[in-house]
DNA sequence: CATAGATCCTGTATGC
DNA sequence: TGCATACAGGATCTAT
């Protein structure tokens, strides 16, 4: 569910309400957020107990926690249903339903993991000299996002014109390029007036480059509203829906008009994954 | 190696 | 109303 804008809307609610404040106490339960830690749960809440948060930083819709004087980072990923909360007062009852991890922290907040699907992770990895910054070991494979300052679009895009894949496939392929899901691909593709069917091998070096600079704009503008809600899936740290709905070109907009020419935007199936377009403006023609 | 497809889960919406 | 089915913002593993 949440891509990068929403992560980032999520990263810096945490940064703000936890860098600097220490861990006292921890609540976990065994699920299969914790798979991929050789103890599972215990070995997280070890790492935890008594560390004082340094960051919150984040490449794609990755996210990691740092502790002060800590080589291991706790690497956070939300899949598809994940929600991280913050409260002011201590909770109730200890780990409500699907809520998998709780931190207690010195000031009396509290920080708690929700997810019902459990499609996310959970996982402690050691931290690695990457380019000019340190990126935890498990995310070697997952490409630059293009909000980062070590976004190439030139190697990105020598690598996608070399793939038979649509294109749209392509955009959401995270060792590519990292941070984008269904919702902004789907606009990055509206806005560059291309369909997602395109192979990466036909669209050549312009088109490419301004399809993922439509990517790359339609992620800055979400974060700005807040991220997507469609639901109470997704909100941020204080429980706040984002406003990007609002400004949404075509995703989850079937049957209604297209904002620039009428015509009414169509949904169809590709490679598995809903995929919205205005069969107007979005042609693909090989002789442009 | 690159690609297509199945798979892990629960909650909600839709159709009969 | 009740029940069955489809579908959901993701990543990874397997088979070809």
């Amino acid at each position: 569910m949440p891509e990068l804008p929403e992560v980032e809307t999520i990263r810096r609610g945490l940064v703000r309400r936890a860098v600097g404040r220490q861990i006292t106490k921890v609540e976990s339960d065994g699920s299969r957020l914790f798979r991929n830690n050789v103890f599972g749960a215990k070995t997280v809440d070890d790492f935890l107990t008594g560390g004082r948060i340094a960051a919150f930083n984040r490449r794609g819709k990755f996210m990691w926690l740092l502790l002060e004087g800590q080589s291991r980072a706790l690497v956070i990923h939300l899949g598809m249903s994940g929600q991280i909360r913050y409260h002011t007062q201590a909770l109730g009852e200890p780990l409500a339903i699907h809520e998998h991890l709780r931190l207690y922290l010195d000031d009396g907040g509290v920080v708690s993991f929700v997810d019902p699907r459990t499609f996310g992770h959970l996982t402690l990895s050691e931290l690695e000299e990457r380019g000019n910054r340190q990126i935890p070991a498990a995310l070697h494979h997952i490409a630059a996002d293009p909000l980062e300052v070590e976004w190439e679009p030139a190697a990105v895009i020598e690598r996608a014109s070399q793939s038979s894949r649509h294109i749209k496939t392509l955009l959401l392929h995270q060792e590519l390029v990292s941070g984008i899901g269904n919702i902004y691909a789907d606009e990055g593709l509206a806005r560059a007036a291309l369909p997602g069917w395109a192979r990466g091998t036909e669209l050549g070096q312009q088109r490419w480059q301004t399809l993922l600079e439509g990517a790359a704009a339609a992620m800055r503008e979400a974060i700005v509203a807040g991220g997507t809600s469609f639901d109470s899936l997704y909100v941020d740290t204080e429980g706040n829906p984002g406003y990007f709905r609002n400004e949404l070109a075509v995703y989850a907009r079937a049957g209604q008009p297209c904002h620039s020419c009428g015509t009414p935007i169509k949904r169809m199936t590709l490679d598995g994954r809903a995929h919205f377009f205005c069969p107007v403006c979005q042609r693909f023609e090989t002789n442009i």
